[in-house]
DNA sequence: GCAAAATATGTTAGCGCTGAGATAACGAAT
DNA sequence: ATTCGTTATCTCAGCGCTAACATATTTTGC
């Protein structure tokens, strides 16, 4: 072996004086291997600094320690999340994530998704149940094993782990009926692309007509959710209505916007008007007053989908649905 | 093939009727093609939903398109802004990101690093510079490119994009000054991990002692970043020294929940305490006073790493070094 | 009209590893 | 002593693809 050359097993075997395929053995911890081999090889593989070809592992075993992700974006802080609890459950394996980013559009993740299986991942995780049809099919024909997540309001490939946002969004309005508040608003963002926000209006919308009562006032705005727009949209709201005692928002990010609109036009927050959003980041935690919000348990979803795919390697018989659930947690704002 | 075999170049060539190197070669756009055969082969592609094994072409051509990336969390949104900037860069090119999370644990990154390599990446992005000895290693021996990010205050291994942090701090106390602050204070996080941190620490206290001013009160929170960390060490910090008139935060997130607490305790902000951040967040920006800060370019500074990168595919004779540069931000709190 | 160049395609030998089966060495059971 | 089972190791084909080279086939220049 030249100075510059790249260790293979080759070179082990012939450095450990044993045949490629031990070497192979002792790596992957398969079949019988004497004590004294097993540290020959070992003390190869250290000398040489030997670092095993996982393309060449995968081609001839057909099968890698991949796991595709599919998310539809980091910047909103809960994906990275849910990446987060991703690879928690994956620090003590030997898989490896390979994550793509879709921007929310399913075309995008329909090509990034054949990028990923040309790696013969494992499993694929993905976000939500909004696929092309190419990708579902691609998904059914490859055997891979699939998770959904987030959301649980459908019928998945395979696994789906996530909460029901519409039951969020009834607890949500039941939540705010119970304390009174009768006259609602409701601040939103661009949802052709967020199935699950408008899941939870819907569920919102039951709840508050279940009690004969409905949204006086909805604004929505063109964008991806964010605080800035959550300040600028509410303002609009109340441009609109300003007779309105509780706002719902669609997430955490455009909830905490309203408190800092509330803070700058001096509106007394829960008392002449409650504020609520979705998901119980950290920031929202933090305001002066705690918001009042939902528990989406993000690390959790990522944590739980890893667990159930490498549960096996080839999918139930049946589909499986987890549910991670949610809390409502009461803060200060409502 | 039968139905449930997975199709390869040798089903593609047969139903096309020509060489599998033929078909290779149509679909890396690789030597000269007759039209007609072209279309023949594309036909047969989509018939057969064939998808080409990364792995055999990653084995057969030893070199992948695979882009190693080593983060040490993604739970400061720093890191996923980082990471969006390298996925919008790679986004038009063949290449994918394998994301590796540290948490800032050089041994960790060490492991991680060692899988990443066996899958023979044409490039590795981590971050900063404090690696084990066995990484460098690792770096050196193996050919491929290598970005350091973050921060450009040591020499890299290949190249380094990043900003000057030393600067960065040094530049916020020179502001504070010219503002008339005299009276500073420093609430920062557990910098045992974070060496930017205490570069920008070094670089303040450079440009106040330069004005024969020095830092009278400082208080450090155990752990990582956060806006509660921010909060009630700002608090701790008022304890001991009521009497200062400026604060800087190691960073936005510290920044902000000290915001929080100026608003619980009543506290005005700027007139009576300066607030000083790091990052420039969007949080920060939405307050109702906007936050003073210096802005980092973290999107920009994942994009430039990757197209630095992906300039050569060997490491050039000399270092570089890309300043990525950083700005003040004037807010409203400083 | 013929050699040289340009274009289009085929042939072959691996890349580094793993799986299946073959082989060897040895003790225990018949 | 022979058979059998166990343990430890080896041999070898081949995963699906690409690089290098070989082989047509056409075009071009003179």
């Amino acid at each position: 072996m030249t100075q510059y050359e790249v260790p293979t097993l080759t070179h082990v075997a012939k450095l450990a004086g044993v045949s490629e395929n031990t070497v192979s053995r002792v790596i992957r911890n398969k079949g019988p291997i004497a004590d004294e081999t097993r540290s020959r090889v070992v003390k190869a593989i250290d000398t040489l600094g030997y670092v095993p070809n996982r393309a060449a592992g995968s081609l001839a075993s057909s099968g890698s320690l991949l796991i595709g992700v599919l998310l539809p974006s980091l910047s909103n802080i809960v994906f990275p999340e849910v990446l987060q609890g991703i690879h928690a459950a994956l620090a003590t394996t030997a898989y490896q994530p390979m994550v793509g980013v879709t921007n929310y559009d399913a075309n995008k993740e329909q090509d990034i998704l054949s990028s990923l299986l040309a790696w013969q991942p494992a499993a694929v995780i993905t976000t939500g149940f909004d696929h092309t049809d190419a990708t579902r099919r691609m998904l059914s024909n490859s055997r891979v094993r699939v998770a959904e997540l987030m959301d649980i309001d459908a019928d998945p490939i395979d696994v789906a782990v996530g909460l029901s946002h519409r039951q969020a969004g009834y607890a949500t309005g039941r939540h705010l009926i119970e304390r009174g508040y009768r006259r609602f608003g409701y601040v939103g963002h661009d949802w052709v692309a967020d199935r699950r926000a408008r899941l939870r209006h819907e569920g919102l919308c039951q709840a508050l007509s279940e009690t004969g009562l409905a949204l006086l006032a909805e604004e929505r705005f063109d964008g991806p959710s964010s605080t800035m727009a959550g300040r600028d949209t509410l303002a609009t709201l109340l441009a609109h209505a300003p007779d309105i005692d509780a706002v719902v928002f669609s997430n955490d990010d455009m909830a905490v916007g309203g408190f800092f609109h509330c803070l700058a036009a001096g509106i007394a927050v829960r008392d002449r008007l409650a504020l609520f959003g979705f998901n119980g980041l950290d920031i929202g935690q933090v305001l002066p007053m705690p918001l009042s919000t939902v528990r989406s348990n993000r690390f959790l979803i990522g944590k739980t989908a890893v667990e159930k795919l490498l549960e096996s390697p080839t999918r139930p018989e049946e589909r499986v649905v987890v549910d991670t659930g949610f809390d409502i947690i009461e803060g200060e704002t409502a």
